[in-house]
DNA sequence: GCTTGACTTCGAGTGCGCTCCAGGGGGTAC
DNA sequence: GTACCCCCTGGAGCGCACTCGAAGTCAAGC
C-alpha cells in the first residue's frame, strides 16, 4: 500500500510500452499531474532541486490511471475528452455519475466501431477467397479443378 | 451491364459517401485512375475540352474499385500499401497470388486490431460496472443497498 | 574536475489523411 | 451576355498525436 516513492519517467515509459515524450505531452496537455521528486528522500542534500527540472515519480496510482488512459487512446478516444475525463477523476468523487456516462457513450462509439470493422473484414475476407478461387489456376497451391475463367472482377 | 458512361465526381461522391476532395485526391495520390470524358458524347461540340479540364466519370468497375479501396481505408491500410495492390490490380491477372498476400497480412492485422478493440472494450465495461457500484450511493440511479464505500481506485 | 547519463524545459518538426483555396473552363438557363 | 453550377488543376493549410532537438540541471563514477 505504500507508494514505494515511485519509478523514474524512463521506468515508467519502460512498464507502459510508450516513449518518455509521450508520458511528458500527456502531462503538458493537461491529461494528468505527476509529483516531483524534491518531496522526501533517502539522503537530503542541503536543497531540493530547482522546482522547475524536478524529475517526475510515477507511483501505483500514476501508472493505473496512466494504463487506462491507454486504453483510452488505443480505442480511439481524442485527446480532448480524454483531458475531460481525467479532469473529472481529479475532481473527486461526486463527478462519478459524469464520468460513467463519458465512458458510456465511448463504449457505444468502440463497439459500433468494432461491427464496422467486422463488416470491412468479412468484405476483405470474401476478396481473399475469390483469389483463392480465381489463383488455383497460377500461382500458389493446388487443388481441385474448377472452372479457371477470369469472369470480370478485380 | 453497359457502362452507361458512368457517374460525375459529384455523383460519385455522394454515392459513396466521401467528399470531391477525396475522390480526386486518391486519383492525384495514384491509388486509381479515373476515365475522362471527352472520348464519345451525344452532341459533339467541335473538340473535346482541354484534355485536362477534361471530366471523370465513375463506371462501376471504378465504384467497385473504391469501394473496396474503402473497406481498406476504414480498417486502417496506410494509403501507401493500397496504392501497391491497386497497382497489382491494374497489372493483370498474375498478380493474383501477391495481393492475395497482401490482402491476407492485412486481414491477421484487422483481426488483431479487432481483437485488442476488445480487450480495450472489455476494461471500459469494467470501469463503467466500477462507476455503477459506486454511484448507486450518490447521483442517478436508486437500486438496492451495497456498501457505499470508496475504497480507493479513480 | 570532468565525463556520463538520465532527467528537465520549450518549441519546432513530422507523417498521415485529408480539406480547402485561388484561378479557370464550359455548358445550360434566363 | 451574364449568371449559375459543376467541373478542372496545383498547391497550401489543417488537425491530430506524437517525436525530436537544443540547451540546461543534477547525481554518480573515475
Amino acid at each position: 500500500m505504500l507508494p514505494a516513492a515511485g519509478l523514474s519517467i524512463g521506468e515508467a515509459a519502460l512498464r507502459l510500452g510508450v516513449s518518455v515524450h509521450t508520458l511528458r505531452y500527456y502531462e503538458r496537455d493537461g491529461l494528468l499531474n505527476v509529483p516531483r521528486l524534491p518531496a522526501a528522500r533517502e539522503t537530503e542534500t542541503v536543497q531540493p532541486p530547482d522546482s522547475r527540472h524536478a524529475q517526475r515519480r510515477y507511483g501505483e496510482s500514476e501508472l493505473s490511471l496512466l494504463r487506462f488512459l491507454l486504453v483510452l487512446r488505443g480505442t480511439g478516444m481524442p485527446m480532448s475528452l480524454i483531458r475531460r475525463y481525467m479532469a473529472l477523476v481529479r475532481a473527486g468523487e461526486d463527478t462519478v455519475a459524469e464520468r460513467r456516462e463519458l465512458l458510456v457513450s465511448h463504449q457505444r462509439a468502440v463497439t459500433a466501431q468494432i461491427a464496422a470493422l467486422g463488416e470491412n473484414l468479412k468484405a476483405i475476407e470474401q476478396k481473399i477467397v475469390k483469389y483463392d478461387r480465381a489463383g488455383g489456376c497460377a500461382p500458389l497451391p493446388a487443388s481441385e479443378g474448377t472452372s479457371c475463367e477470369t469472369t470480370g472482377g478485380h
